[in-house]
DNA sequence: TGTTCGTTCGCAAGTCGTGCAGATTGACAT
DNA sequence: ATGTCAATCTGCACGACTTGCGAACGAACA
């Protein structure tokens, strides 16, 4: 999503206002990597400014989706989460805390896809789950000690 | 998921016990392809078997995914769908009425993945989004004739 | 037929998200 | 600076989905 100043500017010219909450929120969420969902920001926004109302951080956050200023996402993990990171990329979920990280998937566009018949399809998302390397410590008992590829960025699919 | 004969059987060699209301759920979602939700097969079950409880159907469907005879999918549509297809595949699910159908991707395992640093994966799935060809039908304003490729069940990626 | 223990059922409770309405306040004109 | 108007905020209630709990039930086996 765009900057705090940027999102101010194109809130005015659409008419929209420019309270504190969504100043607030539009910093908190700016450049923020951790996938939060709308109770964690309304912890970390109740910190800054008490009083504030989970009801408006769930209505920002969804005005903001609808913008396209950060995209909604269902991870399976109970809560929406929200990604200020509007690029075309992926998730991976760890199934034990349930960290959210971003992946980039190379050639995806142009698989075969069968099955499809008919259905004009709008959005393809892929959403890897496993344990994130926190929590694989002391836990993984299938080698004493690495599991972890050579190149520890770059793997394959599955 | 295997047939209700199998189930049957391996309930009971598990210890597990074999009433009216398994086997009837058993029944319903043996080769059913349309991912109903719990409540779609409750009402189903109800038909049949009037008095069978939902949370029966509830208990009765997280047993079946956690004994692997059916997987459990949470597509992003507010309930939990279950599907007996334990095929390694992937889903389609319309935006507006909700029909999910099955899909194969090939060629995606050994695609590159950018930003799995240290994550053990464990599970990989795609999920396209769009329009089913039934609910298509006279709201495709883009093209008066079809968008549809000539070969209708084999597309690209999005 | 009797015993046992897994199952079923109904309800309460929990989580997540949204509708509603009155009070508040940002934005702009005077 | 002040007034006006509409957008916004807040708190609460509600709806959808799912699970916990405990008493009653019944499948499996001797």
């Amino acid at each position: 999503m765009r900057s705090p100043a940027e999102l101010t500017e194109s809130f005015r010219t659409n008419g929209l206002k420019v309270t504190p909450q969504r100043q607030l929120l539009f910093r908190l969420m700016h450049e923020n990597d951790c996938h939060p969902t709308a109770d964690a920001l309304f912890a970390e926004a109740s910190a800054q400014m008490p009083g504030i109302s989970l009801r408006t951080v769930y209505q920002t956050l969804t005005d903001l989706a609808a913008m396209g200023e950060l995209r909604s996402l269902d991870l399976g993990t109970g809560a929406t989460r929200f990604d200020p990171n509007t690029d075309d990329h992926h998730h991976v979920v760890c199934d034990r805390c349930g960290d959210v990280r971003d992946v980039y998937v190379s050639g995806a566009d142009g698989l075969p896809v069968d099955g499809l018949d008919g259905f004009e399809v709008r959005e393809a998302s892929i959403l890897f789950k496993g344990v994130c390397p926190r929590c694989a410590v002391g836990h993984d008992m299938a080698s004493p000690t690495s599991t972890t590829p050579n190149n520890p960025a770059k793997e394959k699919l599955s």
